[in-house]
DNA sequence: CTTTAATCGAGACGGTACGTCTGGTCTTTAA
DNA sequence: TTAAAGACCAGACGTACCGTCTCGATTAAAG
């Protein structure tokens, strides 16, 4: 019953508007620019339209607010509900092949390049934003087997690297091919022995 | 006059030292820190021990410095021999998990992460680079179709980039477990589906 | 009726305290630190436990707020009584040597520095602190020409420059000589010509 | 062995033009703004076409670069050499009155505000600046005494002060009269007293 | 006793300028 | 001609204050 936990700090509060701009500025900023070194507190201030004081009040650095953008715009992960196996793996090559191009898929490289400088940056990226995806995926692979779609002794974790690299690695720039990702499906289903 | 082809240049030689040193240091930076942007001509040139100018002296900038130095440190790829398909496949594999820690696996995601920034710097590393080993994959894929062991439909780019994205992805810092390129040929050559 | 000059306005009445503790610190301050520079707003606000917004409702700005502060510090002004003009003179010249290290002495260049930026808040200042003083001065001289001790056609203003010029110019750091006082008077009493 | 003082110290050095750019733009800036308080480094870089280092390179800091500035720009002294005491002095005077309104005295109260935060400084300018003219003054008083036209036990530093002071002080702002130099050159001859 | 209105403290707001630092390029002298 | 040193312009860094703007809490007078 004590309003303890409801008191209000002394002074103005802080503006969450302010907040909000200076997140999103930091997200476009990452995903324009060349990685974390790519991303000043200037150029995020003048964004939002903020003054730097009210980022260095805060977070108390680049990286930390890098951090704490990041960590800010974890997305909800939808669950997979498709007819087969084959559509919910399909929905997710599409999904990876969609992200390739949005603000988190060149937020991830910047990331991945700056990951040996900044680890616990990317440690929390991961976490916070990679893992919930994944799961999600795995989720997508064990229904199909309970289905009995898929094998079930298939290696979730290798099936999942083959699934996510294949729309991470093959250039990085161009654009793909509509029908990619039901090729990479259907290779992971049948397999490539003879 | 035969010796005009030997005829040195007047004024003091160019000294091979600096010239690797500056390759080694470029590289070194580039594998430790963060990115292309992470490696600085100033920076280069201290660890080298060598004025700025020796470096300005030779490259015309720091895109072409890097350019230089990573063509510099491309490996001869070896060809596929193996006795089977699936040799040939595990020794590819076990090359590319060996390579994540590598100074090119360093290197790559830097170079992905500045993709964006310095385009023709990636290509040419794609070009120089990595397209070389693919070839080099592809061929022994091809070899394992002409002696019947895989699919003869097999869609090439897509396996290249499953075998290639299952070492890229899946975590970028951890250590692979050291069946961890069986498990990746296994599930390639089988499929997941039942 | 009789009432209408002192109706209060509504709403809650000005602090006395507040205001007596923002001058006092502001005081403090110019004493203390390097002059007006080392004078800041939130520094008084801070020191005389106050917010800023209650000094900047009653000074609209830093050099407003040190000018009033001066004011108030304004120390009554001795009138002249000495036994002779000579007297009358020797005092105001030693009063101003020994003003010159007091807080207003250390003040008033700066304030003169600020008098470009604010006119209006020098020339109150010059109203309310410089001119009572010039005035006693200006009375010194009269009471001499009454006896009889000083020229009739005495150039006050210009007289009083020059008394008053001679203490602020000089030098502005260094110690006066003892007799510095003695000299001046001297020197303005008997002229220069042969 | 003549050239081993003028040994160069290796690395460029410091451009001439750059530094002349700066000081140009300080004394425009000067002139144009509201005294030192509208001089800013970073407009003195802008408009000069030069980084900001290049003037920290000089000088430590704003105070320094408007009193080197102004130091640079001190006029040569003229000689006294009127027909008489009375003409030398009323030239003085004429110049002490002209000079009030000029870029240094505009900005002189505002230096002797700066003085207390960096007395070296203040203290150059008025070696370089301000002693010149007080050397010159006192010329004019000997050659006085020389003549027979001044009395030969004159307080010199007095008279100097008080002659210099008479044009500082008064009021700093308003316009003075167009007789003032004689009104002033004529108290200081004839004395005060009766 | 309640309303109303201006005050109080605290502190966040968008800004400007500071003085420092690092980066890529240019310009010297000495070897 | 080269190496080394160091100056050049540019601009981000994190700090200090500026003068303004909310807040919730307070203090009187008026209803």
């Amino acid at each position: 019953m004590t309003d303890s936990m409801t008191t209000r700090p002394p002074g103005r509060p802080r503006s969450e508007r302010a907040e909000k701009a200076i997140v999103d500025a930091t997200l476009e900023l990452l995903a324009e620019e060349t990685g974390v070194a790519g991303v000043s507190i200037e150029a995020v201030a003048t964004r939002a339209g903020v003054g730097k004081t009210t980022i260095y009040r805060r977070w108390p650095n680049k990286e930390a607010l890098i951090v704490g953008a990041l960590a800010t715009a974890k997305a909800p992960v939808p669950p997979p509900v498709g007819a087969s196996a084959r559509e919910d793996l399909l929905m997710v090559a599409r999904a990876l092949a969609a992200g390739r191009r949005g603000p988190h898929g060149r937020c991830f490289h910047s990331l991945l390049g700056s990951a040996e400088k900044y680890p616990e940056l990317f440690a929390r990226y991961r976490q916070d934003v990679i893992e919930p995806r994944r799961e999600m995926m795995r989720a997508a692979l064990r229904l199909g087997i309970e289905r009995g779609e898929l094998r079930p002794d298939l290696d979730l974790d290798v099936t999942l690297a083959m699934l996510i690299g294949a729309f991470g690695m093959p250039a990085s720039q161009e654009a793909l091919p509509p029908d990619y990702p039901e090729r990479v499906v259907d290779a992971l289903l049948r397999g490539i022995a003879l």
